[in-house]
DNA sequence: ACCTGAACACCGTTCAAGT
DNA sequence: ACCTGAACACCGTTCAAGT
């Protein structure tokens, strides 16, 4: 019956504090940073320890996704119109894909049938479903948006993380490198431009009047 | 001066014939089944007779992309609407990713700065230059189509591999499993749907009148 | 000149042996 | 009862030694 076997010797090791360690060194040091061995050294104990709290390593990066979708903010917007809303939503993933560039592929990389996405699934539709739109119309909107920040957020990253972890090797110290070149922008302000053609292109083909300025109004 | 090897026993071997066979695998073992001893075995020889035709592994991975981004209809479409153009090779992306849906995610990891996309970026420019869209904004379009379309088929191909490598282990019996759940869907007509989302919201927002009916009736 | 096996420095994970 | 080092079966990659 005891599922967890609960040992008694390190009392800061738990599933969730080991998770945290994970993202903090895949934050430092990249992502094939992440090595059971180094994990367990930044934990003051040896990677055989880890293994009663961690089924595998699969399982342990499953846990870094779910912390990094708890920060995206999945609050209600009272009086808030679903344009905006969907907006706001959008930039507060950005935040946490720049905030940990090195590890969002890994959201990326997850199957959507995965764990870390059933609560988060929920989240997302206690939001959207208290925002105006019938279901179907917002999960088709719900999933759009999704693809395009995912598909967005990961070009940007990779490239972030590509050019930030030289490996120790190939460090040209040309400071304006030849990188660049390839058109890869990543501002904030073409990221929010490509969600509101979304909500636009949404509201044109989907909705009666079309109409989409997003002053809702709404009393109570 | 020699930079490359030209060795003379295998014959069958070259960087392309390598890359080809690595595919191969991808898409009947999977990702991790990609390895140097396994591909070597494949072509009937040992790991260190792969290194003097690839430097290593993440350059084969990159070739491996590039064979991937070439399976893309970049061909111009006389005739044809920037609109419909955009929608086609969407499509045609979308058909590469569903024929290895193991594979697609070393496109959409592999940064953009890297070799491989600038070909493809050149073949895409070429296309859409030659559509009636000023630079600014046919490259405003294409930006938001790649992410939307990457995060798209890259969420849909990550539960396919998920589903279909079982690992051997974990083989529930049950036809029905618990799977599907999520709500995943990955139909073409949601993808196409996203897509026209986007070019509807694109010429509202940043175009003259906002037609977008696509019957262009170009003479030349 | 070309190829090869052994070897190096790693992985994730397990488990008998210690205390 | 808990922890540990050694060990297993792998990696990618190198290189001295063979032919």
């Amino acid at each position: 019956m005891s599922r967890t076997p609960t040992p008694r010797r390190h009392h800061h090791l738990s599933r969730e504090s080991i998770a945290q360690a994970a993202l903090e060194l895949i934050d430092s040091d990249g992502l094939h940073g992440l090595t059971m061995r180094n994990l367990a050294a930044r934990l003051g104990v040896r990677a055989t320890n880890l293994y009663p709290y961690v089924p595998d390593k699969d399982s342990l990066l499953c846990e870094v996704v779910a912390l990094l979708l708890s920060e995206v903010d999945l609050s209600e917007r009272p009086g808030v119109g679903w344009e905006e809303c969907a907006v706001s939503v959008g930039l507060s993933v950005r935040e946490m894909a720049m905030r940990h560039p090195q590890a969002f592929s890994l959201v990326a990389l997850t199957p959507y049938d995965e764990w870390p996405f059933r609560e988060h699934s929920q989240r997302v539709a206690r939001l959207f479903s208290s925002v105006g739109l019938p279901e179907h119309q917002w999960r088709e909107l719900a999933s759009a948006l999704d693809a395009y920040s995912t598909g967005y957020l990961l070009i940007a990253t990779q490239v972030i993380a590509n050019s930030s972890s030289p490996t120790e090797d190939d460090i040209d110290r040309e400071p304006g490198s030849t990188k660049r070149a390839a058109g890869v922008t990543n501002t904030l302000g073409e990221y929010e431009e490509g969600i509101r053609m979304l909500i636009t292109g949404f509201a044109a083909r989907h909705m009666a009047g079309g109409e989409s300025d997003g002053s809702r109004r709404t009393g109570g």
